[in-house]
DNA sequence: GCGATACATCTTGTATACAACCACCGGGCG
DNA sequence: CGCCCGGTGGTTGTATACAAGATGTATCGC
């Protein structure tokens, strides 16, 4: 989603493989632990070896490959525990963010859009269940979640972040695809933006206890959708990462 | 260090790149931010361009070279906010770690194996400052380190633990060999070991709480070993990674 | 004299050919 | 009949050759 605006170093070969492998693996042509050999991908990509050497050691670095000892790799299996646990680190990571930037306080430029975006995010969610923006709440969420990452004001939080939400089930939008019929979940928007509204309070006034956990709790709010997701397969479809989840 | 012991899919040339390259950096013989060629590395290594090309990439995504837009790579530049959020960041995820392992429980035999370490450590401490078994607190610390992030039970964290900790600073001994004369020091190493007894009882009686914060301030010894390191350049030299460190 | 454009050189990105390694399979020997 | 050993196919690892892109410089025009 993000990642297509990410040039980084990948031109054009090396960028389409990756993408290409992306789509084999999220599409389920290549099932979890299914080792996957350099050539054939070449071949059924219509790419030579070496860009492909070079997508599958970038895809392996964002974690839904692994690397065979023997060499080679293999479409990385998660376990329900595996989602789990990087929804809690996601938790973590983005607990400290928001710390960070209560303890080192916020430039009022940064402030004034943080609270533009809680009155964006406010505006998705306003009004009889019905009528919510869903797409735009997605976008404004991931917006949001990407600004805590900006204030805590360092770099290296903010590339650990990014680098866990490549993860394809631990971003903060993961689930929500997916639940656009489920009247239930819709509400538990409205759940959602009272804790981000709490987060930036507790930012600006410099409440680095209070950023924290509220922070945590809400990356929680995805475990619940996970839970709710796991008991029916329907819904499980629409979670792309989620065919890499095994039992 | 520990990197040695780590063949994933380097069988020789790539390794040797690695090795090659990393050396080249810590060496300073490249200042940071300096442009590195492909070519003029694969000249000076005597390697092709092929596993050059591979090992720069894995060294990248390891955080000692950045990705040039044009193309390339760079040696990274670190600022001492930079060392410090990324001990910041090892304390947080490693408080995570030992919360987890608190929650979750830990097997009998874990249990015993941490108690062994925590002895091991107490003997390396034992006694008058003089004779303190500095290497075998330098190793049995490590492994304390390495069997928290095991106990967390989570793969998840403890890839990111690992990943965090091959930033050459970062780690839990990043400090310790520089400060080997520095006597006020050494009773600091006694003061981390009544840490570390403090993390594997809270752990042992379930604590999370306590868990995690002692872990996490434990980290913050490694901050005051840097302030301490940084107003001595002798002592800056036998930090390996601080060469990185800008200002 | 200054700016812009075109060229030259160096750089990385890509393709292909070769070598080494691993695994599997078959046959022979104990 | 079982185990071990050697061959063979396929895989990844490496080297090199080529193409495309970028950057810097020099020259030409204004």
């Amino acid at each position: 989603m993000a990642d297509a605006v990410r040039p980084e170093k990948a031109s054009s070969q090396t960028l389409k493989g990756v993408l290409g492998v992306r789509d084999l693996v999220f599409s389920g042509t290549i099932a979890p632990g299914e080792r996957l050999s350099e050539i054939s991908v070449s071949e059924h990509l219509g790419i030579s070896r070496t860009p492909i050497r070079a997508a599958l050691a970038r895809l392996e670095q964002e974690g839904i490959l692994e690397a065979i000892p023997s060499g080679g790799y293999a479409v990385r299996q998660f376990s329900v525990a595996d989602v789990a646990d990087a929804i809690e680190l996601r938790g973590v990571l983005e607990g400290t963010a928001a710390r960070l930037a209560a303890e080192r306080g916020i430039t009022p430029s940064c402030l004034a859009n943080l609270r533009q975006l809680i009155r964006d995010l406010d505006a998705a969610v306003t009004g009889p269940v019905e009528t919510l923006d869903l797409d735009g709440y997605i976008a404004f969420n991931a917006q949001f979640h990407e600004m805590i990452a900006e204030l805590s004001g360092s770099r290296i939080i903010q590339r650990e972040l990014e680098r866990v939400m490549q993860l394809p089930f631990s971003g903060p939008s993961a689930f929500l695809n997916a639940q656009t019929s489920v009247p239930a979940f819709r509400t538990s928007l409205v759940f959602g933006q009272m804790q981000h509204r709490a987060i930036a309070h507790a930012i600006e006034m410099r409440e680095g206890a209070r950023a924290e956990a509220v922070t945590r709790e809400h990356a929680r709010l995805a475990r619940i959708n996970l839970d709710f997701v796991l008991k029916d397969p329907a819904l499980m479809q629409r979670v792309p990462g989620l065919v890499l989840v095994s039992n």
